[in-house]
DNA sequence: TTGCTAATCAACAACCATTGTCGGTCGCCG
DNA sequence: CGGCGACCGACAATGGTTGTTGATTAGCAA
């Protein structure tokens, strides 16, 4: 996603004001590659902000996302997240405690035409789907611990 | 998934009762492509057993996603869909009618190890995103429309 | 056939994520 | 400076899903 700066300018260019709170929000974002769900945005803001409310979050998050300048992802994990990464990617999803990380590979997905059968494709989204490297380990603790028992 | 008489089968291993319900779930499923919601299913069902309630079918899904029988999937389209095949395939998504449809096709997904930094994966899933043949028709006579205007 | 017990029902409440409503206040920005 | 949009708190409502309760039904093993 953008800068700050430069969403201060397109919230104007589009007739919307830069609110303080719509400002941490977008400082909250940038950069930040942990697909934060609203209620993370809204616990991060509340550090600077006590008073800013989850509406507001909510409503700032998905005017970023009508602008296209952050993503909303439904992974099954129960809440949207928001992925400041607008670029071509795909995710690795945690089964277990539900991280997502971007991840960068083109897929090949061999799509015959008649497959198709008039469908009309406009993106794939690749999921994998798997165990992080904390939740691993502790996956392979609980498989020895069984053993013994 | 299996046949309504393996199901039945299947059930009673494991000590669950095979009542009406279950059986006419079973056949609803049966062959059935179309990635039903639990609505759907309740829908089609009331049509032989007026009075079976939607948690009877809610519980049975969940039994059958247990099992391995069924899939569960979340494919944001707002509730879970229930897919009877449990074959190795993904899945084409019309953007504007929610339409689901399965996709047989191999994808490469060639995730070097380092990118996965001690991520194990389990399973990839494919989503193509896009307009099914009969919105992508509408769409074009709305273009033309536009076009006119 | 009988009896235990799971399954079902209706009716309802509760959950979670998200959105809407309202009245009142604040403050961005032309 | 002033209009209007944004914000707040507080609450209700949505939709999908699950839990509860108490009464009834019925599968299936003995």
């Amino acid at each position: 996603m953008r800068s700050p700066a430069e969403l201060t300018e397109l919230f104007r260019t589009r007739g919307l004001k830069v609110t303080p709170q719509r400002q941490c929000i977008f400082r909250h974002l940038h950069g930040n590659s942990m697909h934060p769900t609203a209620e993370s945005v809204h616990a991060a803001a509340v550090h600077e902000m006590p008073t800013i409310s989850l509406k507001t979050v909510y409503s700032t998050l998905n005017d970023l996302a009508a602008m296209g300048e952050i993503q909303s992802l439904d992974l099954g994990t129960g809440s949207s997240r928001f992925d400041s990464n607008v670029d071509a990617h795909h995710h690795l999803v945690c089964n277990r405690c539900g991280l997502v990380r971007d991840l960068y590979v083109e897929a090949q997905v061999p799509v015959a035409p008649e497959q198709l059968n008039g469908f009309t494709p406009a993106a794939t989204e690749v999921v994998i789907r798997g165990l992080c490297s904390t939740c691993s380990q502790q996956h392979d603790r609980t498989n020895e611990g069984d053993a013994h028992g």
